[in-house]
Order: C-alpha cells, then structure tokens, then sequence
DNA sequence: CGATTTTTTGACCAGTCTGGTCGGTAATTG
DNA sequence: CAATTACCGACCAGACTGGTCAAAAAATCG
C-alpha cells in the first residue's frame, strides 16, 4: 500500500511523518487535521493522499512505524542488558535522546495513544497497543535484579518510586529542553545531572 | 458580569462548570466546543451565552474560579502547616480527593493550562497562571525542614525526587481510579496503599 | 528527442461544525 | 395583572473537514 511513500527520500519522508506525529500527538485522532499536515509537512494535499489512502491509513501506518522504531531502537537495545535498573534507565535515556533526535514528536504520539478513544480506529489500536505496552514493558522492568535494592522496603515499592522518578525527570528534562533547537541542546551538561539524580538514588533505594 | 450565573443553583451551576472544565481540559481552549458543553451541561445554547458573552469569557472565569477554589480548599490548606515534606503531601492527598470530588476535572483543566498557547487568551492567561504556579509553589514547597533529610545527598535532589515520585504515584492513582464511579471508590484501601509509599519515602529520604 | 508513466499540485466538493444571535416562550417577581 | 428575567433551540454566515480529480510537472525509458 505504501510503496510510493516507502520509495521517497529520507529526508522528505520524515518531515511528513514528524508533522503527522505532531498533529496526532497534539489533537488526538478526531481532531488532527490533513490539512494542518500537509501545510506543516511543506507537501499538498493530493500527495498525502497518494502515499495513503486516507487518514485512518495514515494514522495506523504512523502507529506500525513508531511501534517498530522504538521496538527496534530503543526497547532491544536495553532489554535485558542489565539486571541493574538504574544502569538500564541510564541506557534508556541515552537511546531516547538518539530517537528524539530524528523523530521529536514521537514519545508524545505514543503517550498519546494510550488515550486515544476514537471509535473509528478503536478496534485495530487496541492489539497493536497492547503488545507494544507489554513489550515495552518487559524490556524496562523485565529480569530485574531486585536483590539489588534495600531489603527494608518492599522491592515493589522501590522499583516503583526509582521509576515514577525518573519518568517525571524526564518529563521535566523535555520540557526545559522543548523550545531550544536540538543542535543548542548542551548534551553534556544534561547527562551530567542526569548522573547526579541516579547516583542519589543508588545511595537512597540500593544495598549499601 | 456573571451576577446571573452566581445566583443559579448550586448543582445545576457545578454540573456547568464541570461539563466546561472537562472540555476544556481535553482539547485545550482553541478546539473547546461550546455545543459539547451545553449538550454535557443540559442546557441550552441560548443559556451558556446569556451567562457568559462569549467563550473567552466563560474560559476566563474558569481560570479564576478553578484558581479561586484550589486557593481556597487546597493551597491555603497546606501552606506553612509542617516543614516536613511528606506530612505536608499526606495532608495535600486528602485535600485533593475533596476538591476532586466536587470538581472531577479539575486538576486536569488547570495542568492543560500549562500548555494552553492559544493567541485568543494568551495575555489574560499568562499573568493568572503565573501567579497560580508560583502561589502552589511557595504553599507545597515554600519553607520546609530540610534538615528532616539525610544528608549524604543534597537536599535539592532528594526534594525533587519525593515530589515526582509522589506526583506520578497521584497520576497512576488518578488513572487506576478514574473509570469508576465516585462512590465506588475504596478509599480507605487507597490511603493505606499510599501510607505504604509514603513510609518507604521517609526510611529512604530521611533522616534515621 | 518523444512517448509513457509516475509524482505532485491545488482548486474544488459536499457536508459538518463553529461561536454566537434572536424571536419567542416559560417562569418569576412585584 | 403587567413586567421582568431565565431559558430554549432553530438559525446564521463562515470556517474547516476528509477526500477527489483534471491537469501540470518530473522522471523514466526506448
């Protein structure tokens, strides 16, 4: 079906699929507009509609493509790498940055979907979703070493609080970095605070 | 402005808030639409716009209505009462289930607020919200006892760490929630489940 | 080069939805 | 009773919707 848009250039492909991502992200299914997409994505209107055939199209090819860029980029590359989870999520992040990089909207879109309630896609969302939470999930949190962690609090209870910190850094990480150009972003300086909230919480939640 | 509004019932007046807050929340200012409103209110067309001129207006009320409830039920509430962190957040939890309870949507209605760009209200927002986050700010966080800490981490990071843990333990507890109905809810489970976290916090955070 | 095929364009379609109006009715007040 | 206020919902012009299509432009091929 896609062939045609398979066949384009890198680059141009991309700027379809970041402004479509974008859209989706921000409106949701039923509110994105073709037509705020093609304008973002500098392409008419006749051309999106000769790559894909109409926007459900799109929107569940944008959902396989995503799928299969984190699967491939992110999720198998720190899957089971380390028993140790704060050396996981320090891999993550590295990985993360790299995906972002090409494909900014792509962790929104994602999120996104976990909210997506449009009848019309419903149906073909659902099982694409669930494996892709489930593998996401086993990748991240899968085979842990808990014997790691303090054994005065319950492993459950670590491997939660260690997580839900780290997914709002990270949240406060974008956006502090939101509006700066990527090239502007100081890669360096952000690892190395990074480290310093990982360290902390080795020393607050690992044996000593 | 709105004296007629002011002067309606209380439950009918909530139900209107509430359907407004909700639409709001999900689809930000620009794709709000005042026939969903009226239509999850039970009213009329004719009625939203005799209390309210325009949908500027009614969204610039909310702003002030919702910043005058969290104001009153939850900042005041909390402010000052006890430098430590994790009382402090305790009592906040409560508060915000009684908030919640009365006005489902809106903590959801304010977070979209913090995203809000729409040109229309820009400038109306930009000094409501700012005096709001600031406000919430000095209130949650505003003169605590760092000293409770321990002190082989600096007590920036350890702050940090317990409020997006907590923050993300309240946005799992929102979702995991958020289906049933208000009634339903098991809420003495629900705190002994976040004394748990709340314990683990303060034997790996504080001070022994 | 010309002929054929593929890619791309953007004006255009019918239809939905927008914020907001307004003449009329129902309820309340004095 | 009259006068005022609250409320309804059909209605407005105009913006925007996903999608089409004839024609132009570009690429491919012999």
């Amino acid at each position: 079906m896609h062939d045609n848009f398979v066949g384009l250039k890198e680059e141009k492909r991309d700027k379809i699929i970041n402004a479509a991502l974008l859209e989706f992200a921000a409106k949701g299914y039923g509110l994105a507009s073709t037509n705020e997409i093609v304008k973002a994505a500098g392409i008419s209107k006749g051309a999106l509609f000769h790559y894909f055939a109409t926007k459900k199209d799109l929107f569940l090819f944008l959902c396989d493509y995503t799928s299969g860029v984190v699967s491939r980029e992110f999720y198998e590359q720190i899957g089971h790498c380390d028993g140790d989870l704060l050396i996981r999520y320090r891999r993550a992040a590295m990985l993360k940055g790299a995906v972002y990089k090409r494909y900014p909207p792509i962790f929104e879109f994602i999120k996104r979907l976990t909210t997506e309630n449009a009848a019309e896609i419903a149906g073909e969302l659902k099982d694409r979703l669930e494996t892709m939470v489930s593998y996401g999930y086993e990748c991240l949190l899968g085979n842990l070493d808990l014997s790691l962690f303090r054994e005065d609090v319950p492993a459950r209870i670590v491997r939660d609080l260690i997580t839900w910190a780290l997914e709002n850094y990270g949240n406060r990480s974008q956006a502090l970095v939101g509006d700066q150009s990527i090239e502007d972003i100081d890669v360096t300086a952000l690892n190395a605070d990074f480290d310093e909230y990982l360290e902390a919480l080795r020393k607050c939640f690992y044996k000593q």
